[in-house]
DNA sequence: CATTGGCACTCGAAACAAGTGAGTGCCAAC
DNA sequence: GTTGGCACTCACTTGTTTCGAGTGCCAATG
């Protein structure tokens, strides 16, 4: 009883500041959260939490403000998902609804999710490594030219002029390509690499240089994964927003913006669009951002995740809302992802 | 000669007040720049500049800073273009080697400007509407599907997917392909759209639906403008640098760099690569950064500008330093563009 | 034993006061 | 046209005071 009103009034802190960002007082908390008893009770339940590392006082004769070991226990216990408007709905649905390429898809995402959270949003390029292969192509440029088009299943198109050491005639090609897709058809590009290896060895002396090359380049390309550290990012100008104290993190902010690789690491492993990863300042991968915390999660066709998109902001955030937000936007991307 | 140490003072105000950020004096300004003249006389000129609008007071009893109209002055008439450091020659040249495709060179040329200048740069992508063509290509997907290849003279390879009303044989296909190529290689896109609009029209009844819908895909994917608008934007982090009373307009600033339009009309239209763009505060078309500059020019292949490249900072920049080093960046590129 | 009202105490923020000095404008002299 | 002298201005700094929200502790209460 008593360690439930405990972790009411934690919850009840945690709300005021998150809303009002000034450190809240036993008194206010009583009169907006009738709480049914007095200022001095709260007072106690206060001192225990902070004893126990839950909140904190900036000074000796000012309110309390969360830690970010309360911030956990908020989340992870006391907090319920924060059911979408249907405004917010069906800004999720026209906005994405008339997205036409993969490209505009993320771009959209990005700022839909920038707009809707109101804080500084990552989305990551669903990564070549985890995605299938659609279809292969080859086309005859000239002699010994040939065009190489890679589709994913994501919509992403590679494409690779490979010049060959002798010129193959145009049955031999359409063999090739028939060869290679039947090796990589719906295989994942990790596994298709060592299927492709055995190709070449099925053709003759002649042959089997310039097709090696082919399936060099396709390898390649398959394995190219500069295109896996994509992120675009949307929202910066919410880190005004932020003012106060967060002035002071607002530098590194920005520069761990500009570092891609850092992103990625914030963002950290894809996991199921069904669990989100919440990380809340020192768990932060980078020390720089201790005053920070990142809401992501993974999205991509059907169930598995192929990339994760999420959110950046100053800790004393909107948990149940943002939350909620990430949730239903990944959960969208994705069903686009998988119709288109 | 009493006008000429007028604007020998409007210069040491202009280049005081840059390195500095503070308001110069008549006192320190002839310990530092040898005018050969006491402080009074000095002072005497200031109030002369002050009345002609060239400089002013924050408040009575403090130095005197440039306006708007003082920088102007400088930039046109009193600043001298400062040659490049060997160090940062080599960084261009170095930097901008090693880039592989288009998207590689945009983001090292964003990359390499926000390091050089320490401000915010802005790149735009080349133009659609004034390359030209340098090869078409169709694949077969399936019977009725074709992939549409649009390969650029700037590097950019569009990609369209077509639906055909009904199959073409691989002959028809092979012939289409060449009747493409030979209208539009060479051509500007803007050309191209009507030379093709006769092809369909040699074809006999039954392929004449299907070869319109290649050649619409095929317009449609020329004159997408979508991608005319693409800007990328690097160097944010150095907002943060500027402190002091720049704080309050890094708010429009953040939001400005997130709307692209406004970063075109910021950019303005491509110039020669032999001419910058520098406007100067309330000459910026965005009454929210009134107290920016932005220095721009055009880039491209040869000597045509397809593009518009350049950095946004604080009024109180290092013009000189800054408009020799964008100059040289656009020259840099469009070398590049020339050669790739 | 949890709860509560009372009370002394702390300490940041705001308000106020005085001192300092860089910088100015003006003027008479050179 | 230039200069030294001089009175004046006013932002900024520093020190002092006041104010009040908020706390911790304690004795009283149901």
């Amino acid at each position: 009883m008593v360690e439930d009103r405990k972790l009411a009034v934690l919850r009840a802190i945690v709300e005021d500041y998150v809303s009002t960002q000034e450190p809240v007082g036993s008194k206010a908390l009583v009169e907006r959260h009738r709480l049914g008893v007095s200022p001095a009770t709260v007072r106690n339940d206060m001192a225990a939490l902070e004893d126990e590392g839950f909140i904190t006082q900036p000074h000796t004769s000012a309110g309390r403000i969360p830690t970010d070991k309360g911030y956990r226990l908020f989340v992870d216990r006391l907090s319920q998902v924060k059911p979408l408007s249907a405004a917010e709905k069906r800004a999720i649905a026209s906005l994405l609804q008339g997205a036409i390429d993969l490209d505009d898809v993320v771009q959209r995402t990005v700022r839909l999710l920038a707009q809707l959270t109101r804080q500084v949003a990552i989305v990551q390029y669903p990564t070549l490594s985890r995605s299938t292969v659609r279809h292969v192509e080859l086309v005859t440029l000239a002699s010994t030219r040939l065009l190489l088009v890679l589709i994913l299943s994501t919509g992403r198109v590679e494409q690779r002029v490979v010049e060959l050491p002798e010129a193959l005639d145009d049955d031999t090609v359409a063999g090739i390509r028939t060869a290679l897709n039947r090796a990589t058809l719906g295989e994942k590009l990790s596994d298709a690499a060592a299927r492709l290896a055995e190709i070449p060895e099925q053709y003759d002396r002649d042959d089997r240089r310039p097709v090696a090359v082919i399936v060099a380049a396709l390898v390649e390309a398959m394995s190219d994964h500069r295109s896996d550290e994509r992120v675009v990012v949307g929202g910066t100008a919410n880190l005004a927003r932020f003012g106060d104290g967060f002035d002071a993190s607002i530098k590194p902010m920005l520069e761990a913006l500009e570092e891609h690789v850092v992103l990625l690491k914030l963002l950290g492993e894809a996991t199921s669009p069904t669990s989100l990863t919440v990380r809340i300042g020192h768990e932060v991968p980078y020390q720089e951002l201790s005053t920070t915390s990142v809401v992501a999660t993974g999205y991509g066709p059907g169930e598995e995740a192929l990339a994760t998109l999420g959110i950046v902001g100053p800790t004393r955030m909107d948990y149940p809302g943002t939350m909620a937000t990430v949730r239903a936007v990944a959960r969208y991307v994705s069903k686009i992802l998988d119709e288109g």
